[in-house]
RNA sequence: GGCGGGGUAGCCAAGUGGUAAGGCACGGCUCUGCAAAAGCUGUAUGCGUCGGUUCAAUUCCGACCCUCGCCUCCA
């Protein structure tokens, strides 16, 4: 069966094919983070629907080659580091750090590459520096070097590849005219950006005198020379369509690095931003999450990552507390269920992935990633696994395979284990041994006054067909 | 104004021209000294509204209502 995926490119579901003759090499770029400040729950939404994609193309069998940019240099971390006093490095540095950090916690693979816009500044000027050959990028009197959407037009180039687009309505917003006002046509973008006082050490040689890079230049010149000029997958959150995308394809192909025919990216994929609590995210609302606001209120990453995989990606999602509560039930079961498959098949030795998870799984992947499918699978699994274990009809050696099945799609979720629980202190397990003994005398008014004392204490007695356990609540 | 999403049970969320996956919550049952935990199980004559096509529509077509997003900071 065939791998299709929505292409924003065709505005429509196609077989998913790579460019690499063999049909095995798979290149994916995704437009990373701006490290500003530490990256939010909207933001991270993105990272986990790119880190999906990626992982779902590796079980399909593909060598996926992952990049994410880093853009470590723009308008607001210069602001920043103006404020703070700090280099940029040392400013960036932080919020870097703070992001693999999130990454890990929410169970997504970190890319293959991670570059940094500041360290392909060589690779920018010779992607402007080309298109200022063709004629296609200016520089202006203001020292910038602009790219030119009448010039790129006129070459019989298209401008809007994206969405439709009517360049002659685009409502000039207030915002255009107090940024860049040296610019032949409000729609052209800034390639490279001239020095002015305000950067303070935040500039590079260039042949166009002091700068720095405008913000799309650095994912056409890092994804062509990681990836060449052609590459399979680009992805980022659908804010990113216009004009970001639209700019990269206008840059990467004005630039005519690709062979005749050519495209710079086959397929775009496009993930639909998250609403908290029915909301758009804002400060003032109070519903701006970024993962510690999280965990500090006890959720664990894994929690966060099933939710925001619960539901499709081109979707808008509606990202609550309350689901994050679901969340963590949700895959208690899952867990539960693991556990006792794991109990079972102790010693067994590893078998081949058995009955038809994996198969109902992908079906539902294949359709351009219908993850809430591959969840129903996932639980219709589970049920149908905690029947055969109620009724005694699995072999350890089954349970094991019935595990493996598990793990087959489990490298795609990632959601793993449960963490192992936490030890009980020394007068916790102290007074559920008493109350152990009190149960065994059948004095069970004492039983229970002493499980009420746990209970108070933050620790519940689970009394399992295996025996009575401690839990922290 | 232009362009593009979406409206399915209390909540979240799949899906299909032939009568509605899954998760959470809730109810019932099993287990238990009782609870809890866990397991099993039940719950939408209905898929925004009104028309149309059809043997059959929630699924196709048309109109309308509501809602969200983007239109050069933005995942």
């Amino acid at each position: 069966m065939a791998l299709n995926f929505f292409n924003t490119l065709t505005r429509s579901v196609e077989e998913f094919a790579p460019l690499d003759p063999a049909g095995k090499k798979v290149g994916m770029y995704c437009c990373g983070p701006t490290i500003h400040d530490s990256a939010h729950i909207g933001n991270f939404r993105t990272f986990v629907f790119a880190d999906l994609v990626r992982r779902y193309l590796e079980f399909r069998g593909y060598t996926v080659r992952h990049v994410m940019n880093i853009t470590d240099v723009e308008d607001k971390i210069i602001a920043r580091v103006r404020a703070a006093g700090v280099s940029l490095k040392e400013y960036t540095g932080k919020y870097e750090a703070a992001f693999f950090a999130d990454l890990q916690a929410l169970g997504c693979q970190p890319p293959h590459d991670s570059p940094h816009a500041t360290e392909f500044i060589p690779e920018i000027i010779a992607l402007i520096s080309a298109l200022v050959v063709k004629g296609l990028a200016y520089q202006a009197p203001d020292g910038s070097v602009y790219f030119s959407i009448e010039k790129y037009r006129g070459c019989g180039c298209v401008y809007g590849q994206l969405l439709k687009l009517n360049l002659d309505e685009l409502r000039v917003g207030e915002r255009v005219r107090s940024d860049e006002y040296a610019k032949e046509s409000v729609s052209d973008f800034a390639l490279w950006k001239a020095r002015v006082p305000e950067d303070g050490a935040v500039f590079w040689p260039s042949p166009w005198g002091e700068g720095r890079p405008g913000w799309h230049i650095e994912c056409s010149a890092m994804s062509m020379k990681l990836l060449g000029p052609s590459f399979d997958l680009h992805l980022g959150g659908e804010d990113l369509v216009f004009p970001h995308h639209e700019d990269e394809i206008a840059q990467s192909e004005g630039a005519g690095w690709q062979a005749p025919g050519g495209r710079f990216v086959k397929h775009w994929m496009h993930g639909a931003h998250l609403l908290v609590e029915g909301k758009k995210m804002s400060k003032t609302l109070g519903n701006f999450f970024v993962l510690k606001d999280l965990t500090g209120q006890g959720f664990t990453g894994r929690e966060i990552r099933y939710l925001l995989l619960s539901a499709h990606y081109r979707e808008t999602f509606n990202f609550t507390l309350d689901g994050l509560r679901g969340a963590r039930t949700a895959l208690a079961r899952i867990d539960e269920c693991l556990a006792k498959l794991r109990e079972l098949a102790a010693g067994a030795t590893a078998a081949a992935a058995a009955g038809d998870l994996p198969a109902a799984f992908q079906a539902a992947l294949d359709e351009d990633l219908n993850v809430a499918g591959a969840w129903g699978a996932v639980f219709e699994w589970v049920r149908e696994t905690n029947r055969r274990l109620a009724e005694q009809r699995f072999t350890p050696a089954e349970a094991a395979a019935a595990l493996a099945a598990w793990q087959v799609v489990d490298a795609v979720l990632g959601v793993g284990a449960a963490p192992a629980g936490e030890e009980a202190p020394a007068e916790i397990v102290a007074l559920f041994e008493q109350r152990q003994a009190a149960r065994k005398a059948r004095d069970f008014a004492a039983a229970d006054a002493v499980r009420n004392e746990l209970k108070a204490r933050g620790w519940v007695i689970e009394d399992t067909p295996k025996g009575a356990r401690l839990k922290k609540v």
